[in-house]
DNA sequence: TTACTCCTTGAAGTGCACTTCAAGTCAATA
DNA sequence: TATTGACTTGAAGTGCACTTCAAGGAGTAA
């Protein structure tokens, strides 16, 4: 699968897949013999976990440390465990906090709702 | 009460709330004789809004659109009200991403769990 | 009165995550 | 054969949201 199709495919620029690659948020794609890259299955789950993650806001700091993990081989397994879990814990806050300010905003939205009544009312 | 003290109390720079004042995104504070800042029940409501806010992951811009609105009256009531229900929205698409990460996550960990039992069967 | 602390503003600097640009290679088509 | 279009890399540029800096003013303690 060539760099365009990967970028259609997941909806991300073709810039950023490079930049992805070369700052070690995903492994080093595989090449033809002219360099030019062409995603194999192993790649494009890769591009799918890092665009899925950076979209949830997980930074590309601790995404390019789970690869680097991973390129290290079965010895960071546990290690790799636990980077998940922390963020896993994270993402969770993050939900609560989402929960929270989606709350208010309904009560600032429920209250704009009889202003609204009374603006209308005035204006007849 | 100071910037100091508002500051302490929300857990943010004063740097940052001169900085939200200076471009729009609370209203102006209210200040002594001299000059200097002293935040009133009122002010203190747009701070803890704004962070509050801000810590979702709304913008700066819309959320200056929203002060804006509010300083031009009651006639952008209505408007007010679509804009907060826009956000609310969009917050709510977020939950759900961030619930599918957090899925997603939980999965990976459970491949992880029965791989870090073999990794220390191994080590035996 | 000097020193200290906290406040003020305006301007410049920073960090993150891309995005754009420049220069070049390669395969296919007019 | 020339040119078009997609690819390559490295480097520079961009946008957002602050953060830090520089210069100065006001109030209090020694």
């Amino acid at each position: 699968m060539t760099i365009a199709e990967v970028s259609e495919l997941y909806n991300v620029s073709s810039a950023t897949l490079r930049y992805y690659e070369r700052i070690g948020l995903i492994p080093p794609v595989t090449r033809k013999e002219n360099g030019i890259r062409d995603f194999q299955q192993e790649d494009l789950n890769w591009v799918e976990f890092a665009i899925k993650m950076r979209d949830a806001g997980i930074s590309i700091e601790i995404l390019i440390e789970y690869v680097t993990l991973f390129k290290m081989g079965k010895d960071t397994i546990p290690t790799r465990k636990a980077l998940l879990i922390e963020q896993r814990e994270s993402l969770a806050k993050k939900m609560e906090i989402l929960q929270n300010t989606i709350d208010r905003l309904d009560q600032k939205i429920e209250g704009y709702e009889t202003r609204v009544l009374k603006y209308e009312e005035r204006l007849k």
